[in-house]
DNA sequence: TCTACATTTCGCTAAATATCGAAATATAGT
DNA sequence: ACTATATTTCGATATTTAGCGAAATGTAGA
């Protein structure tokens, strides 16, 4: 039960369910994800940090950066994603377009 | 995205995770639902609440009770119950072995 | 090794939330 | 209409949590 306590606790919260939505688009580092949630980097890192205790996400080193990317290979993670592609929302619709044209050495 | 957050902050609770699931087993009065939880009356109202207004649930008058049941008319929240019913856990499962005996008679 | 910079950790505050018992409400059955 | 009882609401408290900025950490590249 404490696997799916806490994906849903990590879910629950609105700034970390953008994350995920938007990570659907593409691995992205702290900095890109900052610039379109809007919050400061540190809220931004704590949010990753529970969202990978929920085995929702991993992270791998390219460059100088850290790609926060999707755990696909979890399968409750994977149940709980199919779910979220139906989401219809304006905020998120922006984050996705955000999240297409973020570029990094623009920000970083 | 409400909904959505919603229903993951529903269920992002051990005790409301708890009810939802024992009410896969059958639809049950805030007696047997407290009588399983072991919280006091009003915390299980509270979290009952908390449930409808997610979507997840709904009631209907039976006699002298109200039977809280899982609103399987939402699509959303089919998905949802879906994913929970692999959930494989020593609580769960006594929840609902306890679910299937709960007898209103004998402690409402 | 030094520097620049990406990221995390720490200490704090404000807001949200789970829980309780007591009081209020609603209603079924007499 | 009255009574018993099922359920909700209220007010209070303790815990959790989201957020911040500053300081610490880690590391790529010069």
């Amino acid at each position: 039960m404490k696997n799916y306590l806490k994906i849903f606790k990590a879910l629950g919260d609105r700034s970390r369910l953008r994350i995920v939505i938007m990570l659907l688009v593409k691995p992205m580092c702290v900095c890109e994800i900052r610039e379109i949630i809007g919050t400061s980097m540190s809220t931004v890192s704590n949010h990753l940090r529970i969202l990978k205790e929920a085995d929702l996400i991993n992270f791998q080193k390219e460059e100088k950066y850290i790609n926060y990317e999707l755990n696909i290979t979890n399968n409750l993670v994977q149940e709980v994603l199919n779910i979220l592609k139906d989401i219809d929302d304006k905020i998120i619709t922006d984050d996705h377009q955000k999240a297409v044209k973020a570029d990094r050495s623009n920000l970083c």
